[in-house]
DNA sequence: GAAGTCATGTAAAATGTTACATGATTCA
DNA sequence: TGAATCATGTAACATTTTACATGACTTC
């Protein structure tokens, strides 16, 4: 599953130039799937190339021509397809965790500088999905899938706003707190006792 | 922050070779960073090629040699300079939601053993991090980095099963039920009344 | 004897990000 | 008049994944 996918998927909602597919991801998918222009345009080309999707110029007084993208009948069906082939996979990147992974080399500002980051992030987040759930994508309110992906972004953000919030509070007395005092010490040490590998 | 700063990282609990990094990878990173054979080794090439990271290689009786590599004190010092320059995203990546959304689109069948599989994923992850959490990377237990991390996986993901659980068990009744239910009437469609956008 | 683990690496392919280039229209 | 939005695209770069190549040792 790849850009191209995610154009035919936007592109079952109707049709759209690659500047409306852009905001429609923005508005929809930015939570669990990130594209940009750079991806979308070439993604759009090869499409067009395969005959998944047809694209009819719309002459303007200047600047670039507008491009109306549809999917074909091959492309809905190759779209179909794709759904049913693809396994699922869902894998998170986050440097923030591995930030968080090595508190103990952090300063303690910095750690706690972080984490208000993290949880004003996820807020931020929260709100688009509260923002995008009233109004659907289209005319007919959400879609049950929509309803669903927004649901699911509801429940986690918030249990994960919820531990950073928890874990926040004790920072300055137990936990967190005491790997980060013991920074200086740490640095002395150079060698660790025990290695990953007892070897 | 890449691979690169990953291994640095690995290499300040102990000196190891790029297979224990990859087995650390695995038990300590894998929910939040993926790392496999294929980027490790050229990112080890390269720190070494920095000076970053020593490289001791020790003979065996056959096959490759194992190399033990260790930081060196400007590894070290760049690890540190790497961590407080990194700004923490947080990235989710997800087929599994994209699948979701579109689930309109998927037989009912699919749409059940996707969600079945997923919570089957989601509960394998935790009994890692479990066992992970119990015993840590090296003799001295796990850091208190390690401990939050363990507790943002063990709250995400109990909160993502839990939500998924719930959906599954009214998939037979209402909410996406009734969405899959409408897969033929949708197919017959082709065009819908409102496009992504209204132009 | 088969399966799994230990152990390293390369080369090609896929994929995505960033920066650049261009320029009109609309709103405050 | 300045900022934002509309609108498309390329080229270079970065990064990762996948497949391949090799081969002994250990455990069942």
């Amino acid at each position: 599953m790849d850009v191209k996918d995610l154009c035919l998927g936007a592109l079952t909602f109707g049709n759209a130039s690659g500047y409306d597919i852009k905001k429609f991801f923005q508005q929809s998918f930015s939570h669990f799937y990130a594209a940009g222009y750079g991806s979308i345009y070439p993604a759009l080309a090869e499409l067009t190339a395969a005959g998944l999707v047809s694209c009819r110029p719309q002459a303007r007084g200047a600047g670039p021509n507008r491009k109306l993208y549809s999917l074909t009948l091959k492309g809905r069906r190759s779209f179909r397809a794709r759904l049913a082939g693809t396994q699922p996979r869902h894998q998170v990147k986050s440097e923030f965790l591995v930030l968080m992974y090595f508190a103990h080399l952090l300063p303690p500002k910095q750690l706690r500088g972080v984490l208000d980051r993290q949880v004003a992030a996820f807020d931020q987040d929260l709100r688009d999905i509260q923002r995008h759930e009233t109004a659907g994508a289209n005319g007919d309110g959400p879609t049950a899938g929509a309803r669903f992906v927004c649901g699911y972004g509801r429940t986690v953000l918030g249990a994960a706003r919820a531990y950073l919030r928890s874990q926040r509070r004790n920072l300055d007395g137990t936990a967190l707190a005491a790997a980060s005092k013991n920074t200086a010490a740490n640095h002395r040490g150079g060698q660790r006792r025990h290695g990953i590998t007892p070897s």
